[in-house]
RNA sequence: GCCGAAGUGGCGGAAUUGGUAGACGCGCUGGACUCAAAAUCCAGUGAGGCUCACACCUCGUGCCGGUUCGAGUCCGGCCUUCGGUACCA
């Protein structure tokens, strides 16, 4: 009989729910676990095989810790702001809140059909008030301490459109994906958030926790941190001076030339009248120019000269101060002294540019390339003559010091988190403008500032918010007078950043979660999510976690403990997104085979990490081990009624086929514990087809109480990776409970798992020439001996001299003969 | 460009600390069952050589080089593909 997938299903399912399995006891704290997966964006290509691949899986692991007696918490939700709704508004009309809700309406069936152990009483919306108004009491949270706060920004801008543009709207030749216009970065007021407070402690953070170490590294890289100095050059002949950062301080003798970004604020003032226009022209230049493009070694330098000096302050010397656009005004203090003899990039430009280059670090007699970076002895330097590189830093730090022309400093990549977006799909920024007051914070008892339905989607370059009245006039909190509301609203990794405390009890309206089961629940245990989110949503988060603790409201430090990023799956290479039209769409699969033989398929194709390239070749596969896996149950229905199991067998008292199946199902429990524990799901099913092939052969000839043995082990293991076949067939054997309401785990037996007889591979010279089956720890020296006997063995060292002997217990014995 | 990964049969992939390369599955080939087909079951399946056959030999984990008794695994240098690069989320 076909295993009738949709019944099965169906049936489960709706137990499941009516029984509420999956509602968390929050006030359990035994072995509490909270599983989380990264929430979905409602788009409306609706679920996709990435999302499957994502969700699938990591059930199946909650459901495995479940198994083994973990109080799961396992919720979803929807990340419902964004972009995308507000282009399909401006494409269609049709209103993002209206898209959106019916998106997730879709959605929300979709993702039941998986049978994931949801908790749906803990479902949240981001776009609904009873969420953003806590984004808004947050952001009054950061205000008060000076942690939001507002600075000019670029964003791209295209004149045609008259329009802010996301850089996804960008195509890759610097042209607006709408009209084909150049884009260009304009200047805007923007609000931040002052991540770069936590710079260090994100940092030091990273040693807690347990993430992939290559996760880890990219945020260390992202953060950027360096240390180096600070100096003072003096601009000849007028009053300022020029603030540069260096990670060399010791190359300061070699300092030929300045280098300031165009956008640096002194270079309007020292531009000298006959640099003006070429001034004025780079910048126009440039200005369509990405900070990818800018910084690109192997781009052409550019720049041109500002007519200007300033003073090197070891030489004394005056050195010209140029701009070029491979000084960013985001990094250090966007102005460089530049060295070409120790500096790849400003040996280039100085070549360019006819300027003098001045080694400063002897290189090393066979050095034969450009600017030298490595260590050595400091020449053409002065007092540094001789030191190397820490030691010369060392020294030039002290006497700047000394002069009050510099300091040590450290420098950070990691720039502040810009949240403010000039649109309208976001939450409402709460803050008030006043003529009088300046900028005012909403009062937190008039939150949620709410978003207004009714706005113009045209395109005006400011948000849509701004077209209407009733949202945007107001009156100042502080004098009353009329006032206008900030038009912009958040960027959305603002919801996604504490959206976790959230679900513990997403209904909560005086507070922004309830703390005390916060400090119960929180830290997430398990964190599952794209690798594309490692240094942007997974550095935001940690920062408000660590942000929300200093006000008191977590006691941990961190938000995400163990973190686990599943693989991307591409369709024909490219990444199937919302953004391009290369969905391949779940139910073609699920309709044909079952959420159970899918999810399966998903898990069976490869690494977890890894993803890979979509194809349904194989699913058949996996549709076939659910076929057999379901007939071999129902050919034992009722097993356990008829016969029932002890919880050890003595492996001497099975007969040969028992002998086999007792310890095939012991070796599976333990191998597959160990698989799925580390999210690999490949070679844990691997090993179920292992385990099941046995019993096709040996089931048969075993007796009644080893049948209800095996297949009660058997059923236990299906349930976490396929969890309605697995209850189906629980349930077949005659079992009353449903698994998930009642968790059985069966422990391994040790003594089936040893050993008797080992395969010794003898090797001559690193070649394989023979294979020798022994008991398990056979003495060096019997081994020795059968090893000589074996024919192969003595064709291969015939007339040669053994030079060597290697031999590892159990595994190996190679001789090296000559 | 910069930062981070990955590359193994016809295909997806497996392989403790360096120790039998190719588990498991797909596909393919042959056989059984069938009037026939599908489904199912059984056997075989990295390439090449040699042999009636059993056996045996050589090569083989992106490319080039190195360390080692022994390298898919470690080291150095490349090539290709993918993720991120601060307004997609």
């Amino acid at each position: 009989m076909r295993y009738p997938h949709s019944d099965i299903e169906r049936k489960w399912q709706k137990y499941w729910e009516e029984n509420q399995i999956y509602k968390t006891d929050f006030s359990n704290l035994n072995k509490k676990l909270y599983c989380l997966v990264m929430f979905i964006y409602p788009s409306g290509a609706k679920l996709h095989i990435g999302h499957w691949y994502n969700y699938g899986p990591t059930d199946s692991w909650a459901r495995y810790k479940r198994l083994k007696g973990f109080n799961v918490f396992e919720p979803m939700g929807y990340d419902a702001f964004g972009l995308p709704a507000e282009n399909y508004a401006i494409k269609t009309g049709v209103h993002p809140y209206d898209s959106t809700m019916q998106n997730i309406e879709d959605i929300r069936e979709q993702l039941k059909h998986i049978g994931c152990m949801y908790d749906w009483n803990a479902e949240l919306l981001t776009c609904e008030p009873e969420y953003y108004k806590w984004n808004q009491w947050l952001f009054l949270q950061l205000y008060k301490k000076g942690l939001a706060y507002r600075k000019n920004a670029p964003v791209n801008w295209c004149p045609s459109c008259q329009t802010v543009l996301a850089n996804e709207q960008v195509k890759s030749d610097g042209t607006c994906e709408r009209c084909g216009t150049i884009v260009i970065q304009k200047q805007l007021t923007q609000w931040f958030f002052k991540i770069t407070d936590y710079a260090e402690e994100l940092l030091a953070g990273l040693e807690e926790i347990n993430w992939p170490e290559k996760t880890k590294l990219m945020q260390r890289n992202w953060i950027g941190k360096s240390i180096g100095a600070e100096v003072d050059f003096q601009i000849a002949g007028r009053e300022e001076k020029i603030k540069i950062f260096t990670t060399r301080p010791d190359t300061l003798f070699g300092a030929t030339y300045m280098v300031l970004s165009p956008e640096h604020p002194l270079v309007e003032k020292i531009v000298t009248d006959e640099f003006k226009p070429a001034v004025q022209q780079y910048k126009e230049s440039i200005q369509s120019l990405s900070e990818i493009d800018r910084t690109s070694t192997v781009k052409e330098k550019t720049g041109v000269s500002t007519g200007a000096f300033a003073i090197n302050p070891v030489t004394g010397k005056e050195i010209p101060i140029w701009i070029a656009d491979y000084v960013l005004m985001t990094y250090g203090t966007g102005a460089i002294m530049a060295v070409p003899g120790q500096d790849e990039r400003d040996w280039e430009f100085a070549e360019k540019f006819n300027l003098p280059i001045i080694r400063t670090v002897n290189p090393p007699e066979d050095f034969s390339g450009k600017a030298y970076l490595g260590d050595g002895p400091a020449i053409n330097s002065d007092f540094l003559n001789g030191l190397f590189v820490d030691d010369a830093k060392k020294k030039i730090t002290e006497w700047l010091e000394e002069k009050g022309i510099g300091k040590s400093t450290i420098n950070y990549k990691l720039r502040d988190w810009l949240i403010s977006r000039q649109r309208f799909w976001g939450t409402p920024i709460p803050i008030i403008h006043c003529s009088n007051c300046g900028e005012v914070p909403v009062e937190e008892k008039n939150l949620p500032v709410e978003l207004p339905y009714d706005v113009e989607f045209k395109t005006t370059g400011q948000s849509p918010l701004v077209t209407n009245p009733d949202f945007m006039n107001t009156m100042c909190p502080k004098c009353g007078h009329d006032a206008k509301r900030d038009p912009d609203t958040m960027d959305t990794f603002v919801d996604s950043s504490w959206y976790y405390f959230r679900f513990l009890n997403p209904k909560i309206e005086d507070k922004i979660y309830d703390k005390e089961r916060a400090d119960n629940w929180v830290p997430v245990d398990m964190y599952v999510g794209g690798a594309e989110h490692a240094t942007m949503h997974l550095l935001y988060a940690r920062f408000i976690h660590k942000f929300l603790r200093d006000i008191g409201l977590t006691k941990s430090d961190e938000p995400f403990i163990n973190l686990v990023h599943q693989g991307t799956i591409t369709n024909l290479g490219a990444k199937m997104s919302k953004s391009k039209e290369n969905v391949v769409n779940p139910d073609t699969f699920t309709s044909q085979y079952g959420s159970d033989v899918f999810r399966l398929y998903l898990m069976f194709m490869g690494p977890y990490e890894l993803g890979g390239d979509w194809s349904d070749k194989g699913i058949a596969g996996t549709d076939r081990f659910v076929q057999r896996s379901y007939e071999l149950f129902n050919k034992h229905k009722d097993a356990i009624k008829k016969s029932v199991s002890k919880k050890i067998y003595e492996l001497n008292e099975l007969n040969e086929s028992e002998k086999i199946i007792y310890r095939k199902v012991n070796q599976t429990i333990k191998k597959f514990d160990e698989e799925l524990n580390h999210f690999r799901f490949n070679t844990a099913i691997a090993s179920l087809m292992e385990l099941l092939n046995e019993l096709s052969k040996n089931l048969d000839s075993c007796s009644k109480e080893i049948q209800s043995y095996s297949l009660e082990r058997y059923a236990v293991l299906l349930s976490p990776i396929a969890p309605h076949l697995g209850e189906e067939c629980w349930a077949l054997i005659g079992k009353e409970k449903s698994i998930f309401e009642e968790p059985v785990w069966f422990e391994v037996d040790p003594a089936a798992l040893v050993k008797d007889n080992t395969l010794v591979v003898v090797q001559i010279n690193g070649k394989v020439r023979a294979k020798i089956e022994l008991p398990v720890d056979t003495p060096e020296a019997d081994v020795k001996k059968t090893v000589y006997e074996d024919r192969k063995v003595k064709v291969h060292i015939d007339g040669k001299r053994i030079v060597k002997e290697i031999y590892v217990p159990n595994k190996i014995y190679n001789i090296v003969v000559k």
